[in-house]
DNA sequence: GTGGCGGGTATAGTCAGACAAATATGATAA
DNA sequence: TTATCATATTTGTCTGACTATACCCGCCAC
């Protein structure tokens, strides 16, 4: 019975979904999600490694890891005899990029995406002044680079999208501030799905590249309160984009 | 000579320090602290499983689990053959609380400190802003109450400075934000640490109870703009009387 | 000489089963 | 009613074996 696996590996439960390498780091994606999309409630008990991992059929090693990788996350808190439940949403590492990233596997809600908008509101523009007073030649130029190749591709191809978030990164990055460029995953999030919905929607309304042509102009030209103002009007515009699509897809 | 451990379990290597409950987590935070106070530079080669977790005299899934942990957090990256290795720092979670705590652990750099700073000022400005349009009654009441007690207790106990840190917990709070509540930890890092440079340097100089009042007073009066002032303020007074004390203590 | 190919080997990854420690719960006694 | 204790359940830790992966180096063909 045991020694399932080896090759080619039957059927037997789920968990094809194939995908990444390590065995504990998909559990934990699969778990992950599960907790973000709501499946398991804050509070809520999960079974006991035994049965969780025999249900898996993996080994209670491999689950615990997972479930230790959770854990680091804030998703999750064990205990002895209680066993282990899902935490509290306060304790979440929301800014996390994988959590990010499992929230973002089963649509995430409208409150959410709105959310992460306004931190976008909060920190880009702000990091986007702070760029304009620090950046290296080397940096900007990675802008330009990256805006180019944006105007190029368009935002419908993969590697139109890459370049905008490079965009974004870099002027995270300019900053200087380690911190601050550890929320360039967050953000990245939001500016993926700006364009996942405005795809969605059919919209591609408005050409995207003279707002970021300006922030890029401002912070070339050393202009931090120019910057600010750019980056502030993008996102703006970034967000009504967003909304507008969603509003022309009510529910999928 | 296996079964050390048991009860009394004898002297063998360090690792006393004793503390924090589970075995991974301890583990989890010698090398954490370990890696962010640099012993452990990005991209070196942590040894093997089996000599460390040997080494450290505990088992190898214990060890394993270690690193499961500090990989959730992106201090290190672990593939066969390769080994474990450290990521470069663009990659940790440093906004993660434990991370920040391990950061702490061993005299962070004047210059992280500094950086943090930059980050509350870009951040909670604009938190208190938004808390004066959606704060609830429950949560002015507990701002106010967390003033009281600071009031009372002043800075120099510990009580003193969790009703502090309550309070700007809140603010945050009271945005309704859940990624941006997330970063309170963060914020309280910096929060922490101001009082105890402060203390260090014996200033005590300035009362921050005014600027405190005043951020409250604007927040319970619905009024942003002058909410984002304050705390402003509060900020910059903060990291003044922080730079202050600092240059008072040279090298400790 | 140069370039691609394949096997050897060190390392993390996974597995199985046992025992230890902690702790909620209910039974028992004061 | 309250305090104490036994017990059962669950995570925590340990051991040792086997598997899978990917880097490295030497071989072969060109």
């Amino acid at each position: 019975m045991t020694k399932t696996r080896g090759a080619g590996h039957g059927a037997e439960t789920e968990r094809e979904e194939g995908f990444s390498g390590r065995l504990h780091g998909s559990i934990a994606r699969t778990l992950g999600i599960a907790i973000v999309s709501g499946q398991h409630q804050p509070g809520d008990v999960l079974k006991n490694e035994i049965d969780a991992s025999e249900q898996l059929n993996v080994s209670r090693s491999a689950y615990r890891e997972a479930i230790r990788i959770l854990a680091a996350k804030g998703l999750v808190e064990s205990r002895p005899k209680t066993g282990t439940r899902v935490s509290s949403r306060a304790r979440w590492s929301l800014l996390d990029p994988e959590v990010l990233a499992w929230f973002f596997e089963s649509e995430p809600s409208e409150a959410f995406l709105q959310e992460l908008y306004e931190l976008r509101m909060i920190v880009e523009p702000a990091a986007a002044a702070l760029a304009a007073e620090r950046r290296n030649d080397a940096q900007l130029e990675r802008m330009r680079a990256a805006l180019v190749q944006m105007q190029h591709e368009t935002l419908a191809t993969e590697a139109g999208q890459a370049a905008d978030r490079d965009f974004h990164d870099t002027v995270l990055e300019a900053t200087g501030n380690a911190p601050l460029f550890t929320l360039s995953s967050s953000i990245g999030a939001a500016v993926r799905w700006t364009t996942i919905f405005k795809q969605r929607g059919r919209a591609l309304a408005r050409d995207p590249m003279p707002d970021h042509w300006k922030v890029f102009d401002a912070i070339a030209a050393a202009r931090p309160d120019q910057a600010r103002q750019a980056m502030e009007r993008l996102v703006v515009l970034a967000l009504e984009d967003t909304r507008a699509a969603i509003a022309r897809t009510p529910n999928p």
